[in-house]
DNA sequence: TGCAAACTGTCATGTAACTGTCAGACTTGC
DNA sequence: GCAAGTCTGACAGTTACATGACAGTTTGCA
């Protein structure tokens, strides 16, 4: 999943981005109103982790001007204080949820769940594409019906290409839904991860495809 | 198990908080109707524990809203005389047992025990995975025939693998299910008790298998 | 009531696995 | 045959996990 993080005090958007992604998802992080809004213009994001007080413009009005856009996203509002005001406001505006600061992370992440679950429903767990079937509760894979081990990067590339057969993703893209903005990487790393996904699948019916100068697919490969 | 505690009289409370950590269970204790729903919103629990009288908002109440919002999860309620009012709403609104206080604790945790074995599917309470075997009821152990002694949290951590074997758990999954919100503990915690565990068991065909980045599972070990 | 034993969870350390960069080999299209 | 793009082996930095020791707490027993 991918969740965009607007807080401006470093220590709170530094331990929440933290907390995200060890939950498993990609974190972009903006510090302030308009660059929040830069990033919901250009990017689709599963959740939104909107603090009430931000320079330049204020959580209420980011959150107000995403639901008169028509974003339907699910935003956690985070409050300094307990304020009447501010909960009134937020819930007025569509905010889904939100904490008053400081907080328990573990009630933090409990809430991140609940919103992740019931914006995205429950998704079917079980991806299959040739021979290779993906378990997504388990997060285990086998091919042809034997396990095979992969490491938490090659999983995550190997389920973004089995939850979307065929596509074609560039390497921006797949660098995107492995990475968040701030964590850089090269390109290489990409085609580096595509390599030992490609060699630890070995010869099975599911074909990862280079398209030279544009990106890769998967595709269910014939005999 | 992690279970939701919702008793305003603080002696009541917790002593029931306290018998259910006892029993290695997860426990949230909340005081009032309201802060029990919000609990309910933010966190799965396998039993909830409901008095009838509550400030806010009774038992009663907070019962018919899980049950209209469509949550199965088993109700235990506790009512101060055995008034037929009570007991034929309580019903009705679908608790799943009541009991009357004040009540011997040996019944209650039959009570919670039958209702938790219930939910879980299993008619039994003999857990089997490779050549474990775990009582629910008793909650001992046996490895390969022989009885093993485990610790309150051992013994929790061994429930939550058995219960759903080969499935993936996150760290924080696993802390969720050990802890209530008020007890903080980093995941060198459960690093620690999986490591304790596996010392404990031995070599015998349960395993407890890391999944570098990406938490553990148990499976079945071959010869 | 007080003591001893056991349990709990943090810290620190060591180790193994993973990650991503680099450089050079290789492939493909022109 | 050249250039751009891709593949891949090696490597160093990092991260995640395992584990021993320890202090605070609880539990059990006398």
């Amino acid at each position: 999943m991918r969740i965009l993080v607007v807080e401006d005090t470093v220590d709170v958007g530094e331990a929440v981005a933290a907390r995200l992604e060890r939950m498993g998802h990609a974190v972009d992080w903006q510090k302030t109103g308009p660059d929040a809004e830069a990033a919901l213009e250009v990017q689709a994001y599963d959740l939104v982790v909107l603090d009430v007080m931000l320079p330049g413009k204020d959580g209420i009005a980011v959150l107000h001007g995403m639901r008169t856009a028509g974003k339907t996203t699910p935003v956690l509002m985070l409050t300094a204080r307990s304020r009447i005001d501010d909960r009134v406001n937020a819930l007025d505006f569509g905010a889904d949820d939100y904490l008053t600061k400081p907080f328990d992370f573990r009630e933090f992440e409990a809430r991140v769940r609940a919103l992740l679950r019931r914006s995205g429903g429950t998704a079917v767990s079980q991806l299959q594409l040739g021979d290779v079937a993906f378990d997504q509760a388990s997060r285990s894979v086998l091919v042809a019906g034997r396990p095979c081990e992969l490491t938490r990067r090659e999983t995550a590339l190997l389920e973004v290409f089995m939850l979307r057969p065929r596509k074609l993703f560039t390497k921006a893209e797949l660098m995107e839904q492995l990475f968040g903005f701030d964590q850089e990487a090269g390109e290489n790393a990409i085609e580096l991860y595509v390599g030992r996904l490609r060699k630890k699948l070995g010869a099975c019916r599911l074909e990862i495809r280079t398209l030279r100068g544009m990106g890769y697919q998967a595709v269910e490969h014939e005999g």
